[in-house]
DNA sequence: GATGAATGAGTATTCATTCAT
DNA sequence: CATGAATGAATACTCATTCAT
């Protein structure tokens, strides 16, 4: 950001303006997410804008930090030991819905379309790190033993086949479907729950 | 198409002008996709794109339906019936990897970034019909009866989560990693191989 | 200026952004001179450099007076009557050059890129009204007899000429070059004191 | 320049963009010279200019190259050999005086004030190197001797002080006084021909 | 008086699309 | 039919200036 936010006010700007980025970009995709169109939802002026934000990029990045901060936060709260398959699923079906409830395509639109002047979704990023370590841990948890490195293959084809399913039921404004919820727990359990055993020839 | 070619040299204009504008789209993504870029990479001037596509938009529609058709094609080839559940999935997993080998990133910019005069992500829409009722079909086969409705929101899920992994590999550049596809066929088999006793409470 | 100030307080921010107004110009030209950054060298807020000053021109005028009335001060203290045209020249470039010491770039951008309310370099502006006769006078002192119309146009010359060297050294960083001002006062000497029988045919 | 014009209106197109450039160049200085302001005087659209000039800065190269190689074209025809001081002077002068008769402000902006990505004026680009060649050797050649580096000072002094005078005039629109083109040969001439005995103590 | 948040007209640049040659 | 020159609405971003606190 260019600018610390002292006064009371400013913060509030600042605010008004994240959240009306996030709003676009989950309505209207990144092709819809322009400046001014963030700063008119907003209702300040695109000077008031560009007073925080040195430019479009820093905007997209402020509002995805906040946003996979969330994200993680929620996630964390899921904690696979001690719960069976079925209860993790569940749960953290219910987490991840929740995550998408307010700004449905913001996660999707931040993740695939949207640039970042970090690498954000370099395997390397923080965030990725975090993310996939909580998939990791998790599997590792059902296997019965220490995280494993090859655990983070199976962490990452579980958290992506989340994700395509969630992402996709956002984009038919249908993550609230508990049929599709029902199916995606059966998922997650079955492919955490399962020690391995099954192998293609 | 603002014109049906007739003549043997205006179907290969056609041809490298979609075939150029599918290698944009997945290298570069829609941001990258102008029309000139794709008529000068295509070898033709400007006008003559225009000359075959009156817009932009009839032009992606183009390369949509191509693409999709032959993911259709490739898939259809790959039949449950008769063969089991690990199968099914390690060929079903083998043919997506390889419509997505010669233009890795076109699928998912087809899918998620760019916009479509035909609401091709309907749930009504031709291809989605087609897509979902093979899922379904499958899932009946080894759920051992008639395809029934309700099916379909598996159909949906399975479909979604593995487009999810296959997204994120070729974003990646990893749509080609043996370990990622084993865990694939793995998600796979599990999903469509249980009859379903599996329930939350 | 907007407000004449009373109080010491006062006097000193106005002179804060008089020099951090200089010192941008000098160093940054033209288009380097904001009013924002300049309210930020002053450590003023800008609301404070609008309370003094009514707009831009205004500061940029004030910053003008005051240079220019400090460059003619300094030439003013160089008399010619006396003293040799070596030797005047010798001490009207050294006074020249420490003229230029400060803000190296200042005087260049004041007279060639800076907008002006005030026809400041008009030929009747009062600036341009005394700068010419002090050279005038310089030339008629060495032509020995009263200062003359006709001697304005070889002030004009001799004067434009030295501003021309000046600033060009100043450009490159270079206004303490003792080679540049041994030649810049053979220049200015042999000018002065011949007087006048070379004519082009 | 981002396009080769191949066509005939093309070139005219390029051809009507530079001298119009150069136009406002001259008349209203660095901060007039706005794209769009060149594109409506050049009765183009401002999708025509960047169709040829990338970005403003080429633009503002195109015209500086053209210029300077017309400046140095004309001087390149005065010769100092086998005539006097005073003839050349007066050749050069008339040259110089040409040189800015049509965009009379357009030196001294395109040297003073409008940005450069090539460094022009460093004391190593080609043009500077052969605008002091140039006079070095008029220096060298009535000094009675090869060109020798210390020349390279005197040159400087004297191309300095030359368009001091010149732009001053020009901003004054007076190049053609012959009043102020006597005075300034005069200058030349004894610089020039004065073999340098003078020296300050 | 001082502060700094807010404003919005203005500037550089892109890109889908048209049309004269 | 093919070409590519020309168009101009749209977009990111700056900066002089105002005004509520």
């Amino acid at each position: 950001m260019r600018k610390e936010p002292r006064q009371a006010r400013s913060r509030a700007t600042v605010e008004t303006i994240v959240q009306a980025g996030a709003r676009i970009l989950s309505d209207e995709g990144w092709v819809g997410f322009t400046t001014n169109r963030v700063a008119e939802l907003a209702g300040v002026s695109i000077g008031s804008l560009y007073q925080y934000f040195p430019d479009k990029l820093s905007l997209v990045d402020a509002i995805r930090h906040r946003h996979l901060d969330d994200s993680i936060a929620v996630m964390r709260r899921i904690r696979a030991d001690g719960v069976s398959p079925a209860e993790f699923a569940a749960q953290l079906v219910q987490a991840v819905v929740a995550a998408h409830s307010v700004y449905p395509g913001l996660h999707r639109v931040l993740l695939d379309e949207a640039p970042s002047s970090e690498g954000y979704r370099n395997p390397s990023s923080a965030f990725e790190i975090e993310y996939l370590s909580y998939y990791a841990e998790a599997v590792a948890t059902y296997r019965k033993r220490q995280p494993n490195p090859a655990d983070h293959v199976a962490a990452r084809v579980i958290s992506d086949a989340i994700d395509g399913v969630i992402h996709n039921a956002a984009r038919r404004g249908a993550v609230a479907d508990p049929a599709m919820q029902r199916e995606l727990v059966r998922l997650i359990t079955l492919y955490l729950g399962e020690p391995g055993q099954i192998r293609e020839s």
